[in-house]
DNA sequence: CCTAATGTTAAGGAATTGTTAAGATTTTTT
DNA sequence: AAAAAATCTTAACAATTCCTTAACATTAGG
């Protein structure tokens, strides 16, 4: 299952150059020749990374990171950006428009290479988040167990996954929206569903952990 | 990608000591002598930024400010005015003609970067400003937490946001009018809502960083 | 020194969350 | 397949926190 990867830029030299040297590393590419049909590709194909020229005419390249940075399907999407010059990279992180990584031009295809694999494998090493460990409770998703100070405690599923959840970012505070688009995904449920859950794990772990931010939502900390 | 400014000002002096300033700092720089050319400028330009100096003749600061909020296609604009000196703010203030700032004669420079940096800085990611760090007290949206001094002390949500948007722009003055619009959004509340609000911050966090502008609002400072 | 603006306090009401138990649903066991 | 067990959801009510207001005190600026 090789990666994919969308290029958009609009000089097509640049789209084939970069297309020949990944499609030979392995890569499956897609391209684009302006920001807006990139960004329409990206929701189509969820590409694992997308490589943005920073300047285009129109829409360009922070405008369309901006815009994928909004769209919640495409939060695993890796952005790196292109750019002219080393200078105007002090501008983009200003402007902090959510890239992961940046390549100024000219491009040199080793140094591309061993950027995009860098940064895919950064997120491959992210994507297997499988234990969390905070404050002497540690949540294991494979074997879907807790242990609470080497003590084991037995969960039922919506309990686990709402408490994995909130342990994903400790001390964030996850909203009561972002917890039902999370935990209850397609099903709809009642306003006390979520508390009623929080009561039960609460019972099993002990009150301190997951702390009520009234009017905001929940969050999970030491 | 620069982000644009025009400055309008009848003193020939200024505007090349706030171009040169503003240039060595990346911005793309657009200038008018008077304000009719600066209106126009800005209609024909779209600058994201306005810096216009109150005191000029014929058409005068708040006059060009005015004009600019009344056209649609310059709603994302945003005004600095420049006064002579402070006690004229209390007038600015009661005009309310839309600044988004102010900034008193004599021009510090290191004050205009941070200051035209913050106010751009609001514009375009109103998104995601997520922590904030002022002098020892750093808010942070997303834990909906306050740490001052390395202590963490808990707000409910309408002392959160409130503190949170006074520290969007430190030492900005902010008027009830903008507070309002901001933190109580729709709902219509009662003169003394906000000084109780602000009272309650001023508890926890103490009396030293939030300053009252009688007359006029309050502001953040460290 | 006077006045308008802000500070302060406490109390009631509004909004949000906690709690419980019972019925519905799913999973496991027999 | 039926029974049993575990889990999930809901509704009703309780508890809590938060917000706003009103009344009065204080302060800053003219």
């Amino acid at each position: 299952m090789s990666q994919k990867i969308l290029l958009v830029d609009d000089e097509e030299d640049i789209l084939e150059f970069l297309s020949y040297n990944l499609i030979k590393d392995g890569f499956e590419i897609l391209t684009a020749n302006n920001g807006a049909k990139g960004l329409a590709l990206a929701k189509k194909h969820k590409p694992d990374l997308v490589i943005l020229d920073v300047m285009m005419p129109e829409m360009d390249g922070v405008d369309v990171c901006q815009r994928i940075r909004e769209l919640p399907e495409l939060d695993e999407t890796l952005v790196l950006f292109l750019s002219a010059r080393a200078e105007d990279y002090s501008e983009l992180a200003g402007f902090s428009a959510g890239a992961d990584d940046y390549i100024t031009k000219p491009i040199k295809p080793k140094l591309l290479i061993s950027r995009v694999n860098a940064i895919l494998r950064r997120k491959s090493r992210n994507k297997a988040v499988n234990k969390i460990e905070v404050g002497g409770i540690e949540i294991d998703q494979e074997k879907h167990t807790i242990s609470c100070n080497g003590e084991f405690i037995s969960l039922a599923r919506k309990e686990f996954k709402l408490l994995f959840y909130l342990m994903t970012i400790p001390a964030k505070v996850f909203t009561r929206k972002e917890i039902i688009n999370e935990v209850w995904k397609d099903a709809i449920v009642g306003d006390r569903t979520i508390d009623v859950h929080i009561r039960k794990i609460r019972e099993k772990i002990g009150d301190n952990h997951i702390k009520t931010v009234k009017g905001v939502g929940y969050k999970f900390d030491i």
